[in-house]
DNA sequence: ATATAATCTACTAAATATATAGATTATATA
DNA sequence: TATATAATCTATATATTTAGTAGATTATAT
């Protein structure tokens, strides 16, 4: 399962994509409004979201977010690292984080492997394939 | 990613499945000893199994756990769900525990959800289609 | 009767998830 | 330059999940 917060921030940049031409700075609030997220908790997620450098933010009056760079850039998976942490179903498989599972003596012998292997390979054809501008084409499709 | 806790289910199921044909039982200690397992924990994790109906046990002298099944029978898809819970990336797209997401309007014009689909429908196809059986078979293979 | 081995009951500690409250800083504009 | 605006920072809070541990009890083979 993603996390609450992943799917926060997804429909958050769901919203702010939609509004890509435009160029206008969206406010966190509007933003918190339109898709049921709690106001302080999807202003922590935005800020993690710029930090990353996903989106670029502007204070003040007629401030808000904006993406930082075209929609079609910005596949499912980098958000989803940046939230969540590791796609990958155990850390030996891991592209971004790797790391030696403690109870494993050899990664050539594990006999789990291969198929956690094969479920990321599945994951990340499918997450490192889809932007955030696919996430609203499919939108339209579906209405 | 998926719990230590179904790795270590995963990684017991394969003792017991490579000693299948056997017929003897194996001792909860001797599985714990063997795959770097904390004991007591692994206790809990094979109560579950059996009462989930993948093993049966034998108390006293001689006792111990089996596979209740052949394990060209057992998929992991079924262990991850005993022991994880949904192998769905939402609730939504869930089949096992599916569940309304709190946040969504509907379902239909939900942008994420049909990238969360194809996850699930990919992982599905992976785990519900891997046995036990598969799992040593693959391990014989990268020996 | 005894040793064996699973089962049951009851905790514990640490991490993670899901937030909330209030003060601070930067910016546009009147 | 004062003011309103809106992001940013700091500090908690609470519940749930994860990953265990300890010890008593029950069933069984010999």
């Amino acid at each position: 399962m993603i996390s609450k917060k992943a799917k926060y921030a997804l429909k958050a940049l769901k919203v702010l994509t939609k509004k890509f031409e435009a160029n206008e700075p969206t406010l966190i609030s509007d933003i918190a409004v339109e898709e049921k997220i709690p106001k302080k908790f999807l202003e922590a997620i935005l800020l993690e979201l710029r930090n990353q450098g996903i989106l670029k933010s502007q204070k003040g009056k007629g401030g808000g977010y904006l993406l930082r760079t075209p929609p079609n850039e910005v596949s499912v998976a980098k958000v989803l690292r940046i939230i969540d942490g590791p796609i990958a179903p155990t850390p030996c498989v891991s592209v971004n984080f790797y790391g030696k599972c403690d109870d494993c003596e050899s990664e050539e012998t594990c006999s789990i492997r291969p198929i956690m292997l094969k479920i990321r390979n599945a994951s990340l054809e499918i997450y490192e394939n889809t932007s955030l501008l696919d996430l609203i084409l499919k939108d339209s499709l579906t209405l």
